[in-house]
DNA sequence: GGGGGAAGGACCA
DNA sequence: TTCCTGGTCCTTCCCCC
């Protein structure tokens, strides 16, 4: 799983130092002029006609990152651009920035024509999204957001500490981070090396080591666990934690327990990370960027201090709005968080409904108050990709997309799943991009497959870019199928799918698998509790049939599942005790590891019988009526009603909606 | 009008 | 001379029911 963190940013207008309250000595001190900057940058963008928002965009999309303070944006600005300029990148950016250009002009014109029209009734739809918004506010909790700081050059520079004074980045030809020393430069993650090179010429270049970062995280987060044994990983180097709970237990402020496990994580670890701490997630994330580094900041759960910190904040430090969206944003008057309030009746016209409905959530200053283990989140897919020297030669590029599956199956085999969609990905020595995706006729994983299905995108698209020169290539699958025993998702009831890992017998060119095949249901099922089992198949006696021979029966299947993660219901009446909700049947049952992973594998060699037997009945689907069987889309709408508001979805990085009122 | 697949793209770390 | 990688979600288009 790839995790990783955050930007960052400060500045606060006077007028919001009331509201906040800040909760770190240091914090007065350090005051930077990004905002302001930004702030001017795109005022110069909206009318130019010139490379201004071209320079703007080259400066990266992480230009609010702390420790920038001192640095000279225009400068630095100007050395990109000069570095970077008649190189194919450069060009592609270009012509990237030529399309918003003009995008940005439809939605002036646009918003021109919405203007001579009567919007009454937009604006009052758009007041009555706010009310009902409102309604939705929760102020009861305490979130904070952790994020470590400048993680993978912090976690280098413990293996080396001479680096400490020396400007230093992590990364090869692309910088994944740097210490803020080189920030000091205008260096930056997601720079080019040599660009980097370019604003600092003493810059030390230190290769990335996964390993030892993912292993300091773990570090990190036995930590924070106890703080909030159900926190939120969000990344490598973020966490998202509630602590409600602990502050009520100890009897301590918010500031204070957040000090103190500041404090624990840097002594313990010796790294040091800054928070924030707010009513919700996402002001929790802003917060965390503002006494960056070692730091931290607080925003009231009050709502005129949470609105009065919304007014003057740049969008573009609302974590979904980036490059594009903020530039599009300005262009229809958007500037500041506040400024959606009078433009309100033209956002859901300009930018679809969601936006419309993620901006308001944004004015309002909402986010979600719930925070839940990363573990019962369901991955959408798994794909790898890389970057090689130019390449056209036909053989050549089937060589590198036989690697390419290679590295897709063993990454498919690390995480156990399958996957019904494969989707092929090469970007041009322009740097254009394209993808071709197919629904393959059974769930897939090993490279033989992958390859085969691969191949006939790759030629079609040979054919239709003659000689088409090629610098990255990538596979990716997803609508993933499990191919754990049990695994976490069920226990949350989301979706459930199950398979034999060696459904191989319908390929030939597995056969080593082969001798495995028992019941080899390949497909996929998906489990909505409620509708499909209490609806219609209650079958009561299923508890006393014997475990009928378990389906799955493979080494690696075996190794892992049976993980109990609490069911998120935390409304358990404490009064009766606690139980788990059968993913399966959908009946109460007990919290006890040993029981529960029993009956649930009862319900789910039940289930497999079934859908072996259904299988063979209605099996072909796939290829022309592609799409769900009548079942499992009612199941699936099911599902959606099910679960209600948007909330549910677990995704660290969901971006819009979700304004969950828990 | 809705579901789904396919292609492209924004955004995040 | 040179600009990563792995993942999520949204939008737009299309076909089909
Ligand atoms: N574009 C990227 N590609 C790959 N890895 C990245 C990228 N950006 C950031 N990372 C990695 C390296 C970072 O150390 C780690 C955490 O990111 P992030 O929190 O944004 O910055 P940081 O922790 O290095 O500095 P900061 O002090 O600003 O938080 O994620
Ligand atoms: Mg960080």
């Amino acid at each position: 799983m790839t995790e990783l963190s955050e930007p960052s940013e400060e500045l606060r207008p006077r007028n919001e130092e009331a509201s906040a309250t800040v909760t770190d000595a240091k914090q007065a001190a350090t005051t930077t002029k990004v905002d302001a900057d930004t702030i001017k940058a795109i005022d110069a963008i909206d009318g130019s006609e010139g490379t201004d928002t071209l320079k703007y965009s080259l400066l990266g999309p992480s230009l609010l990152k702390a420790g920038q303070d001192t640095v000279d944006q225009s400068k630095v600005s100007e050395i990109i651009y000069n570095a970077s300029k008649g190189s194919k990148f450069f060009a592609r950016e270009e012509e990237r920035d030529r399309q918003h250009t003009i995008k940005i002009e439809q939605i002036q014109a646009k918003k021109a024509q919405l203007e001579k029209l009567d919007l009454t009734r937009d604006r009052r739809n758009a007041d009555a999204l706010l009310a009902q918004f409102e309604l939705g506010r929760n102020l009861t909790q305490s979130i904070v957001h952790v994020d470590c700081d400048a993680f993978y050059a912090s976690v280098e520079q413990l293996d080396r500490p001479e680096l400490a004074n020396l400007p230093f980045a992590v990364g090869g030809g692309v910088l994944t981070t740097c210490n803020y020393v080189a920030r000091k430069f205008g260096v930056r993650s997601g720079m080019a090396g040599f660009v980097a090179k370019k604003l600092c010429p003493q810059l030390i270049l230190i290769k990335n080591n996964f390993d030892k970062y993912n292993a300091k995280a773990r570090e990190i987060r036995e930590i924070l666990a106890e703080y909030d044994p159900r926190f939120e990983s969000a990344s490598i180097d973020e966490a998202y934690l509630n602590i409600t709970e602990y502050c009520e237990k100890h009897g301590m402020s918010r500031a204070d327990a957040v000090n103190k496990m500041r404090k624990e994580v840097h002594e313990t670890t010796q790294i040091t990370v800054s928070a924030g701490i707010a009513a919700n997630s996402k002001l929790a994330k802003i917060c965390s960027n503002r006494n960056k580094p070692n730091g931290q900041f607080e925003l009231a759960n009050d709502r005129d201090a949470i609105m009065e910190f919304m007014k003057d904040l740049p969008a573009r430090q609302v974590n979904g709005i980036g490059r594009v969206f903020e530039r599009e944003l300005a262009a229809a008057g958007v500037k500041t968080c506040g400024d959606i309030y009078e433009h309100r009746k033209y956002l859901r016209q300009l930018f679809g409904e969601k936006a419309y409905e993620f901006l308001i959530g944004i004015y309002l200053g909402l986010g979600r108050t719930y925070i839940q283990p990363a573990e019962g989140y369901e991955r959408k897919s798994v794909g790898t990709e890389r970057t090689f020297r130019d390449m056209n030669d036909p053989a050549q590029l089937r060589e590198q997309l036989r690697k390419t599956a290679e590295d897709l199956e063993a990454d498919m085999k690390k995480v156990e799943v399958k996957g019904r969609t494969l989707c092929i990905k090469l970007k041009m020595h322009t740097f254009e991009v394209l993808t071709r995706q197919v629904s393959t006729p059974r769930a897939v994983c090993l490279a033989d497959d992958l390859y085969k299905y691969s191949l006939p995108m790759l030629a079609k698209l040979e054919q239709d870019f003659p000689g088409i020169r090629i610098r990255l290539m990538g596979l990716r699958c997803t609508h993933l199928v499990s191919t754990k025993k049990v695994d976490t998702m069920a226990f949350f009831g989301l979706k459930k799918q199950q398979e034999s890992s060696d459904g191989a017998g319908q390929y030939p060119s597995d056969a080593m698998t082969d001798r495995k095949r028992k019941a080899e249901l390949d497909g996929q099922w998906e489990v909505w509790p409620e509708e499909e089992f209490l609806n219609h198949e209650p079958s009561p006696d299923i508890e006393a049939r014997p475990p009928t021979a378990d389906p799955v029966d493979d080494e690696e299947t075996r190794a892992h599942g049976k993980e109990i993660v609490p069911n998120p219901k935390k409304e358990a009446t404490p009064g009766e005790g606690e139980w788990f909700d059968c993913p399966i049947c959908g009946r109460p049952q007990s919290t006890d590891e040993r029981q529960l992973n029993e009956h649930i594998d009862l319900c789910l060699s039940r289930r497999a019988i079934r859908d072996t037997l259904q299988e063979a009945q209605e099996q072909q689907p796939p290829p022309l009526a592609r799409g769900l069987t009548p079942e499992t889309k009612r199941l699936k709408t099911g599902n959606e009603k099910r679960r209600g508001r948007p909330s549910g979805t677990s995704d660290p990085k969901q971006r819009k909606l979700f304004f969950g009122t828990s």
